[in-house]
DNA sequence: AGGTAAATCATACTTTAGTATGAGGGCCAG
DNA sequence: CTGGCCCTCATACTAAAGTATGATTTACCT
């Protein structure tokens, strides 16, 4: 929290700055405005894709409650079963790491498609494999493949 | 596709009239410049929030999309495709060690399983990435399956 | 016989994976 | 409002996995 905290901060005092450095250069007629509020406006859309991204959870679970919308009686060959997942405990985030590690995703790169820190990665990974009774990676997907727990 | 374009269009040309807006206000000297700046900069931290969003949902549809068109191949589901095994190279032991590593196993246990040492393990591994392209087991298993190397 | 590819093994490293532990914040039911 | 679950993160290890290099043996082809 802190660190939300201090971020916070240093974003703002960077704006300020920024803002100051615009006026200065609008008033001196140094560049054209057009840059000026071009620059801002590329600035805070990344800004608000990255903000975004974080509550990647948040955007999940919305998804997870459109899906149960379509029922499809015909089970497909490749059907998951959702019932196993709740049976072995696996949470929603778990279950997106699995599916990535299932891609051949290394936990660094698992951590940065997923907006977490690699400790973070580790730690599911780890849940997951006491979960699916596993002892690697390999093991887990070879087993959650086994259950239907995953394509 | 064509909502994209038009969306995009629209876009554009809103953000051409508002920047000229801005532009007459500045020179004008009706608005002061930190508002300007501020109001693009909110409006484009939203867009790139909203921008963030959306491929949630895409990722939704487009398997929803997909799964109908699965009921045409002829082919088995599981079939393997040898000459994709000797397109890339794969000698039959390291096809055993693919095989082996699929099924979850750690290279000690696939030695023992062999009869071969872990070092042998190790070279045949090392090969089977290079040759599927990939930097971990995992990743070469998803890269084998995909290839119906192995099922 | 000589060249080649495969398979085997080893040694020495570097890099990932995985474990253990602790801790803080968010959320929700009781 | 508290306990439990989830998600997050960090640190410090231990254990695998993967790389690089070199060497030996075998089988096969010309």
């Amino acid at each position: 929290m802190r660190n939300i905290v201090i971020t916070f901060g240093i974003v703002c005092l960077c704006s300020l700055v920024l803002l100051q450095m615009a006026k200065v250069a609008v008033i001196k007629n140094t560049v054209p405005i057009e840059i000026i509020i071009g620059g801002f406006a590329g600035i805070f859309l990344v800004a608000g894709i990255l903000i975004a991204r974080r509550p990647a959870q948040r955007v999940v679970v919305v998804e997870a409650k459109a899906e149960p919308a379509v029922p499809a009686p015909p089970v497909a060959a490749d059907a998951i079963d959702r019932r196993k997942i709740e049976e072995l405990g696996i949470s929603k985030r778990e279950y997106e790491v699995l599916c990535e590690i299932a891609l051949g995703l290394s936990n660094v790169e698992i951590a940065e498609k997923l907006f977490v820190s690699e400790s973070t990665i580790k730690t599911h990974t780890s849940n997951l494999l006491m979960k699916l009774d596993a002892k690697r990676r390999t093991e887990a997907v070879a087993t959650a493949r086994e259950l239907r727990v995953i394509n």
